[in-house]
DNA sequence: GATTACTGTTGCGACATGGGCAACTCGCCG
DNA sequence: CGGCGAGTTGCCCATGTCGCAACAGTAATC
């Protein structure tokens, strides 16, 4: 995704669109040159520089050495605790995520849903973790992911019927579609208490998810481990099943409902 | 502080830095409308509607109903964690301290040093707090603060030469601006193990704060609790460093250090 | 040590964009 | 039902943003 004139939303202010690219592009890359910047957005290296030099006065960016490359500033810590609940559960749940990945080895995502979409707030990374990208912030239809089953599971039978009446896209070659068969596999989710994703999201890529509750019955969120599916066999699945029950079990009590 | 052309930087960009000033604006005040933003900006409301409008497209600020008020959006998430060990002692330490200011009742927040400045990184407000200010990210004179006090009695001997040798800003009639009763004061906060702050940093506001240690005898952050003098009595401020003290070596043992 | 290549920065002027104005829609209130 | 104030949007033009060219600095190569 560039920042052509074709990407470009209708009505946002362009150099506003692109600053806050470049900070998408630092929190996923870890830092940057100009260079590299400018060539990301599609924009001559000086735009970029003075893009940059903007966001650093407000000290979102931070250049490291008189000419050095770029990571994302301290000024960037102003605008987390401000979102209420997500930011509670990132919070708590960022550091159990991080335990989790180490002990399993794979990636650990927590999600909520938001409207008809999940989200993705906490991430850790495996140390075996092939992609590099961020998912946090962005959003990904229920359907095809083992957050998503959970969440859509215990969501409201409104809230599912909307999904559920919309066309459900087909982002993999086995991504469920039909309605049926995903109603059918969400009563399957209920019953076992866990969710799988099988090649569902990406070729090659398995994922077990488990749901975070709140007061009650209420679900939350949905922690999830995800790995390539030649290291998730049956038997790891299930036993990353039992750690992911275990760590949501621990989040929910930290935040004060167990 | 404005947005007119007066107050605006050299060389910035000027609808990027009004749009960071949005995102700072819901950072503090939690809500805004957009009659409030354009004032706060001191611009039309139609551009303060178009910024927040790009900003909105990037979920960094969220609309709540048709046209109601706007709030930070889930997608200012993406930035967080991808800041290195700041963002840690950040997700370790927000909890303690927002446990801290209810126990206490006053506000507390865990500083660092950056450069020449104390820059505070956490954040949590008592029950009785009177400002709203959001301290996060703003940098202020380690003088003039019993965190900067701390910070600065562990800092090495060139940083402290480096700090000392410039003139010492009064920021309030009784700030300590005379380089060798500061360093007294040093000296005292090494001995004592705690920093005190009587109307230094602002008149009727007193502060206490002690360090948080890192490995061996390293000072990697120090953690605070201010409040009006009428509150912050002798017997008072013993009673907070005490839990300053606990939650210290809490928040070091939990970042794996102790 | 000189040369080359690449990085990031900055002055300048053109023009594409951002911004203000006016008019609009919508919800609330009397 | 009308007035008020919020937020939104079409339009046009003033200006702020951008690309170009040149610069400075650093590192690698010969």
């Amino acid at each position: 995704m560039g920042n052509s004139p074709h990407d470009r939303e209708a009505g946002v202010v362009q150099s506003v669109d692109r600053a806050i690219a470049i900070l998408e592009l630092l929190a996923s890359a870890g830092e940057a040159g100009i260079t590299e910047i400018a060539e990301h957005l599609g924009v001559h290296k000086s735009t970029a520089s003075r893009l940059v030099a903007t966001l650093q006065a407000r000290e979102l960016v931070e250049q490291h050495g008189e000419r050095g490359r770029f990571t994302l500033g301290i000024g960037v810590l102003r605008f987390t605790g401000a979102l209420g609940r997500q930011s509670e559960i990132v919070r708590v749940g960022t550091p159990l995520c991080e335990e989790l990945a180490d002990k399993l080895g794979e990636s650990v995502h927590i999600a909520v849903l938001d409207g008809a979409d999940v989200i993705n707030i906490c991430e850790a990374r495996g140390p075996a973790a092939v992609s590099t990208q961020n998912w946090i912030g962005q959003r990904t239809p229920p359907h095809t992911s083992s957050s998503g089953k959970v969440l859509l599971a215990a969501a409201s039978r409104a809230q599912q019927d909307e999904i559920l009446s919309k066309e459900l896209e087909a982002v993999a070659p086995r991504t469920i579609t039909d309605p049926r068969r995903l109603r059918e596999e969400l009563e399957r989710v209920r019953r076992d208490g866990y969710a799988v994703a099988i090649e569902e999201f990406e070729p090659g890529l398995h994922g077990v998810a488990v749901p975070v509750h709140g007061r009650g019955d209420a679900v939350i969120a949905a922690i999830s481990a995800s790995g390539p599916a030649y290291r998730m066999k049956r038997k790891q699945m299930r036993e990353m099943v039992a750690e992911l029950q275990v760590a949501a079990r621990e989040l929910s009590a930290r935040l004060g409902h167990r």
